[in-house]
DNA sequence: GTCATAATCTTGAATGAGTCAAGAAAACGG
DNA sequence: CCGTTTTCTTGACTCATTCAAGATTATGAC
């Protein structure tokens, strides 16, 4: 499991302040993935209960900006984070209750990453969210 | 070109109820893929001045669930809706300027649906978005 | 260790897409 | 044409996120 100075490490070497407010959110981040910010800032209080709500956006901001953590927002949902990156992996969510997990891509590292027809664009990254129902929602048990 | 009476048959289809809001909103969101909602309002106005925003909002959250129109929503951009439906294709965003483009799946109809681990989750679509560069931002030119 | 400077955080207000609610109007089956 | 049910209008409201100004804090140089 990532420790405190691991963080800071993480943050030295992506060039930005080590503040405990960013510390407390890599941790937060790191220890709830899929977490909406409401999740983040209770989570963080939990260590520094002073924190403003701002301060929290602002380092997920900052980290996002970094590549240190991921902003994810399947339709209609609030914004989550992760801190798992850099291994262009993929989600699976919930259409009945939301819930998100993880899914490795099938095919080798950056996957997907050719469209059949780019348009001209140059495309640097795939998102893929699968869509369907969990094991709990999918198994039906009227109780 | 989809004409009015098309668009009515599509909702009678659906067991839609015609009214004059639904069928501007589906001829607007036709003709502005990849549209905003206040896009959609505006367009929808220009036929029907009188319409209020609610109804806008109504009809297309009736549309989206009956599968007339489909509503994406890239990271942190607002709610957008399109009329290509049951094709299964995705969509280029530019991280520049957020133009969408559509592109259609490389791997035949229904591509991508399987996770190399689906988690227990019983998946039903794949929704791909590649991110990128558009033309006009990819070749930058100081002007 | 101390200082200066720039980045970051706190506080509190504002923004704005989207939703809620109640009554008026319109669509559809008979 | 009528009654019932759905849909639309109006207008207020929610709440995640952003903005702004001043107070704090991190960091590098001395």
């Amino acid at each position: 499991m990532a420790t405190t100075s691991d963080f800071e490490r993480m943050l030295r070497s992506a060039a930005l302040r080590v503040t405990r407010p960013r510390v407390a959110v890599l941790g937060a981040v790191d220890a709830h993935p899929h977490a909406d910010t409401d999740t983040i800032i209770a989570a963080v209080r939990r260590h520094l209960p002073k924190v403003s709500h701002q301060a929290v956006y602002d380092s997920l901001h900052t980290l996002t900006e970094a590549g240190l953590v991921r902003r994810i927002q399947p339709n209609g949902s609030l914004a989550r984070y992760e801190a798992r990156v850099g291994d262009n992996h993929h989600h699976v969510v919930c259409r009945s209750c939301g819930a998100i997990a993880d899914a490795d891509c099938a095919v080798g590292a950056a996957p997907c990453l050719t469209a059949s027809d780019d348009r001209g664009y140059s495309i640097d990254e795939a998102e893929v969210i699968y869509w369907g129902l969990c094991p709990d929602c999918s198994t039906p048990r009227d109780s």
